[in-house]
RNA sequence: GUCACAGUGGCUCAGUUGGAUAGAGCAACGGUCUUCUAAACCGUAGGUCGUGGGUUCGAAUCUCACCUGUGACACCA
């Protein structure tokens, strides 16, 4: 069912001999709105070597094609538009999803190869704030996306759980802490000795060596500052479980930066083998001044590993491990020249699969147009969005629909849904300003507005009763009002396979919001249980619309109530 | 200061590879529930696409300069 080659077909018999078919098929152009036509053909190319205007081209050539198997061919200015005959093709597209059902838009690019992805990743005894909700969604939808190419994914939640903080922490909690304390609350609680250490550091840099202390003590594997570490990380563990468990998320591995620890003594001995290492002020460094960027730092000059050596183990590890074709780290976009020269120094070291290691930046998320510092105690804590955006969720059906049933679990999932759709919707790299009221929206373009658009065509599935969707011969529905939805369901594959190319689940969203926007007004316009002959196509055009709208809120990792 | 990213109606954003009168949603105003869920639909109003030059049949899109904003820039991650 490829209508745009029956275009490409059509008009190569016209054109002159010079122009191939591949050129062809890329002028090709899909029309703004389906008033101008289904496919239109610029004829802008072939004014130079015609010697004619192109409004005169696009007038003669129309009239020498053939146009059988079209509604019809017509110009529009310097346009060839062509007009798809509607019953072929809304039975085509019908038929192709009802019988690919969940299968409708899979592709064999990514041959089952592996592809790792860095997301999540928050900071243990840190709470999780907005910031780590975009890495967690947009690499949670990145993988079901890239699925559907038969990539395989394998998510990785590179937590922060090592470094000088716990040493903070460390110092913080036997300053001010007690067991009972951080059990009741730990995340919070360890918080509040977080940024007090800070404070109080200020005025007290002694402190700072206490936790440098502390810290050297977890690095030369002291039993009291480990067992206080691991303690540390499983009640951290714990509670960002819940919220893991909210979004639907999970992982394949649970690897931190402590995890590698192990794994950077031969890191160091190969950049030192290849002559890369070279020591500055003290600590040791690959130089990067031929790239204009400033060095990378490899150890400091008390000898300790930094950021970028966690990293290069990690790279290396995941390359040995899983043989990746693509390696995806989805991290904020303030870290960009960090990937710029971890992606050089593995060059540099003779790794070329360098170039399969893809930066996935997003924008920062921002309160009062600042940037949130957990030290600083400036954050978003992304429970109590969760919970807030669940409330406003229950008290709206409520007013809506007060007899459903399942009350908890469907504000649960529009209010999530909410949230994860508002921000997957626009480009990731957008930065934008927190503001509870436009993230919790239900109206408009919103996760709400597609889930809604699902419950009514589920809806009428269920007045219509038992249906064998896979018996009808002919499912094509030719209403005008359904044009744009039918075109809009053949669309899905091609725009599944662009938001892999990009690593963009905004395009998903986009996509799902445009086709929910035509099925409302194709609801609206139109009475679909009318019994008639025309029926049964019009259920499977529902069927099918319902079908690719919770195919596409999966891939964002939105849920579907049936009613809501 | 250097580098990176961004600047589209009051607000939040779309705008594949340059192409047909720059599209949505919120907010405003007006209309539509005895018929499939009004979290919906329809209409009105609102834009010199940051500024100035360049490339060409054609620029929001490419290029240069400038202005504005944000972020990164050696021992945090």
């Amino acid at each position: 069912m490829d209508f745009k080659k029956q275009v490409v077909d059509t008009l190569i018999k016209v054109l002159p001999e010079e122009i191939t078919e591949e050129q062809v098929t890329k002028l090709i152009e899909k029309p703004k709105t389906s008033d101008l036509g289904d496919y239109a053909f610029p004829t802008f190319i072939l004014a130079k070597s015609l010697h004619k205007a192109p409004k005169m081209i696009a007038e003669e050539l129309v009239g020498q094609l053939d146009t059988t198997g079209f509604e019809k061919v017509v110009n529009t200015g310097a346009y060839i538009n062509f007009f798809l005959d509607k019953k072929a093709f809304s039975n085509a597209v019908i038929r192709e999803v009802l019988t690919q059902k969940d299968n409708y838009g899979n592709a064999d690019d990514g041959k089952g190869r592996n592809v790792p992805i860095d997301m999540s990743s928050p900071n243990i005894a840190k709470p999780m704030s907005m910031g780590h909700l975009r890495s967690t969604v947009i690499g949670n939808s990145i993988a079901k996306i890239i699925t559907k190419l038969n990539y395989q994914p394998v998510k990785i939640n590179h937590l922060g759980d090592w470094g000088t903080q716990f040493g903070k922490l460390i110092v913080g909690y036997k300053l001010w802490g007690s067991e009972e304390e951080v059990e009741a609350d730990p995340i919070n609680n360890l918080l509040k000795y977080y940024v007090r250490f800070h404070k109080e550091a200020e005025e007290k840099p002694e402190l700072d060596d206490e936790a440098r202390a502390w810290f050297k003590r977890m690095e030369d594997g002291d039993k009291e500052a480990l067992a206080l570490w691991t303690w540390f990380k499983e009640l951290s563990l714990k509670e960002f479980q819940t919220i893991y468990d909210r979004l639907d998320v999970q992982f394949d591995h649970f690897t931190g930066e402590s995890f590698y620890n192990d794994k950077m003594d031969a890191i160091v001995n190969t950049l030192e083998e290849k002559g890369l290492l070279e020591e500055s002020r003290g600590a040791e460094i690959v130089d990067l001044s031929e790239y204009d960027l400033s060095p990378a730092l490899i150890k400091k000059t008390d000898g300790a590993t930094l950021y970028i050596t966690r990293d290069l183990a990690a790279a290396k590890y995941r390359k040995d491990t899983f043989d990746f074709v693509k390696s995806l780290y989805v991290v904020g976009s303030e870290q960009a020249e960090h990937f710029t020269k971890l992606k050089i120094v593995l060059k540099k070291m003779g790794y070329d699969w360098a170039d399969d290691i893809v930066y996935i930046p997003f924008g920062l998320i921002t309160t009062g147009g600042k940037k949130l510092s957990t030290r600083k105690g400036n954050v978003i804590l992304l429970d109590d969005v969760l919970n807030d955006a669940v409330n406003l969720a229950k008290k709206q059906i409520e007013e809506k629909n007060p007899n459903l049933k399942n009350k908890d679990a469907v504000a649960e999932a529009v209010g999530v849904g909410a949230v994860v759709f508002h921000d997957l919707k626009n480009d990731r790299r957008d930065s934008f300003d927190f503001n509870l009221e436009e993230v919790v929206r239900f109206e408009g373009e919103t996760g709400p507005y597609v889930q809604y658009t699902n419950a009514r065509a589920l809806s009428i599935l269920r007045k219509a009763g038992d249906v064998d969707y896979a018996d009808a011969t002919d499912v094509s529905v030719t209403d005008d009002e359904a044009w744009d939805t039918i075109k809009m369901l053949q669309n899905f594959p091609d725009v599944v396979e662009r938001a892999a190319k990009e690593y963009e689940p905004s395009v998903i969203a986009k996509y799902v919001l445009k086709l929910a926007k035509s099925f409302n007004q194709y609801y609206a316009h139109s009475k679909i249980l009318a019994d008639d002959e025309g029926l049964k196509a019009r259920l499977s055009l529902v069927k099918s619309v319902s079908t690719v709208l919770q195919m596409s809120l999966a891939l964002l990792g939105v849920k579907a109530p049936e009613e809501m």
